[in-house]
DNA sequence: AGTGTCTTATTCAACGTTGTAAAGCAGGGC
DNA sequence: GCCCTGCTTTACAACGTTGAATAAGACACT
């Protein structure tokens, strides 16, 4: 049976002491007699006191909270990160609130001039929609680390992944392979895709060292980097009759999606058509055949994320901002390599 | 330029009004003069004024913030209620924050004892290692809501899916396709597996109307309800030399799983074996062959989970504990269908 | 004995917000 | 001119916590 809300002054009460005193002992202050430590530890346990957070961040300026902003969160890359983040985080003691952005500007913007001010100490961002102009011209100083592929100059530290190398190795291992008509799926209009336009560049480049040429008919965009958006994509493309004997999908559920209507329609892969991903999501190491990809180094991600965020909190916004690279490799799995070895 | 710290107390002092108004304004309180009001408002946007949550809070004693705990974010059918769940909590002005357990019951009953005390409203927890008992032990009377399949009696609310009946219609189509031999992959010795024991039940009720007998070899236990689990009682299953026509696997993880496996070995699904899972995760719907599985209402889980919390954290607790169900619905495709229809 | 140092515990104020109670001010009816 | 009513604004206290300053006692050294 515990009292409606207990406090430190209840606790004091009972162990005779002063308010400060049950502060110090939770605090682990280190001058108190062990008695008084006793006796104080006693009367928490028997009150079942909990510490206030929101009193005790009032004071400190500080929650121990931070946010993860992403797109969403069942899309496996996300969920797999997100995973990472709140593991990563706790070991530092702070606490995770996700927010889902759904890749809309809109709700991109809200996460960059922080809507949750004085709620989140800071705030790890994967954005899919805003411009470097719009991180630049962000208002509110929280910290804040950016995920992800864009070259951002400035606005804030940054974990990237070599994203135009990653493309580039995967396109170079289907070329490897003998393949002469290696497809993209992925490509994207919009200016603000950026993760799009470094895997496009790195495939590019590809084809270039690979001597092979590029052919409009084989790069086909997508609204989305969903499963169902591949395997929309990879019909219109075996529709538009412009043969090809491999695909470079830009994330792992496009292949996924690809794979499907690939094995609908009866090509088998990799025999007729071989399919590299990236991301290396576990869906694809379960799949028939299961998947190449490119496989970042997501741990590195969410570590260097929240250690670059833990070091901003606790040092302010002295230094400038920060750039790390995590590193990426290539996976090569059946779809590529086929069945045997 | 934002200050360092803009409060109340810095935007009364720029529009010349007493702190209390501008609080009045900031939470639209009706008796403020429209010129007053103006006056608030340029002074709030021209600090970029941003309310205090912790003392906020602090004061109100509510956060508004509920915790979402769950075994691990990375499981597809996890990720896609946290997506549901935060945009229902969303809709009532919740944040939420997420918990991941590991399914480990120490990390378990620190959740249920709620070791977040003061930060979170309530939580909606999925329990997979706490007893009835560990539950019913709660000191803690911070408003939860219950997820999952145990037949919890009285310690809180909970939003059930019917287990049983769901697990018996997935096994009695597969009866109904004239399979003879039908397995099941997912049980769970411990006796703290209640959603196994669940659709154990169903499963083997199933068979008693579809007048199978029932075999032990083709009931196939798994440590977890990951892919690999399911890859490898599939393999266990195979090499056992219980030969079986179909399987039904208590969710869709471990079906994807045995898909792999069964695949791999060269066996065609669904005219060697039929398969079918138990959740409906998109992975399912873009397998090849598609997945017939038993899809939960998820929506509608999270949906009412938050209902029911929300209901809670407003009324105090004074109704006793309270059960939803929601519904289910069996979705037949090809992994027992086949590719024609 | 006087001075200084170290340990232990306390008092006080402040973090930013809002509920309560009350004050100031207008207009209307007598 | 006075009182009542209703609108608008205000002063104050309190939510639970902790940093800073301080007091009280113990002990050692001159």
């Amino acid at each position: 049976m515990d009292r409606a809300r207990v406090g430190l002054k209840d606790v004091a009460r009972l162990a005779g002491v002063s308010v400060k005193t049950v502060s110090n002992v939770v605090n682990d202050y280190v001058h108190v007699t062990p008695a008084t430590r006793a006796r104080v530890t006693a009367a928490i346990k028997e009150l079942n006191y909990r510490p206030n957070l929101s009193a005790r961040n009032l004071r400190q300026g500080r929650t121990g909270i931070i946010a993860l902003a992403v797109p969403e969160l069942d899309i496996p890359y996300f969920a797999e990160l997100a995973r990472l983040v709140i593991a990563a985080a706790e070991e530092r003691g702070l606490t995770v609130l996700i927010d889902q952005t759904g890749g809309v500007r809109e709700r991109e913007q809200l996460v960059a001039e922080n809507f949750r001010a004085h709620l989140i100490d800071g705030v790890i961002f994967s954005p899919l929609a805003l411009t470097p102009e719009d991180l630049a011209a962000r208002m509110d100083d929280t910290p804040m680390v950016l995920l992800g592929e864009r070259v951002y100059e400035g606005p804030a530290d940054h974990v990237v992944l070599d994203n135009v190398a990653a493309a580039r190795e995967a396109t170079l291992h289907l070329a490897g392979l003998g393949r002469r008509r290696v497809a993209a799926i992925g490509a994207q209009d919009d200016v603000a895709a950026e993760t799009s336009r470094l895997r496009l560049t790195g495939y590019l480049d590809a084809l270039t060292t690979a001597g092979l040429p590029a052919d409009d008919r084989l790069i086909v965009p997508v609204e989305d980097y969903h499963r169902a958006d591949g395997a929309q994509a990879m019909a219109t493309l075996l529709d538009s009759g412009a043969a090809s004997d491999a695909v470079f999908c830009f994330n792992d559920l496009l292949a996924l999606g690809a794979l499907r209507t690939l094995l609908e329609r009866g090509f088998a892969v990799p025999d007729d058509v071989a399919l590299a991903g990236f991301d290396d999501i576990e869906d694809g190491r379960y799949a028939t055949p299961t998947l190449t990809t490119i496989s970042p180094d997501k741990a590195g991600i969410a570590g260097r994320a929240v250690e670059l965020l833990a070091d901003r909190i606790a040092g302010g916004s002295k230094v400038a901002a920060r750039e790390v690279r995590v590193g990426h490799q290539l996976e090569v799995r059946e779809s590529t390599r086929g069945r045997h070895a």
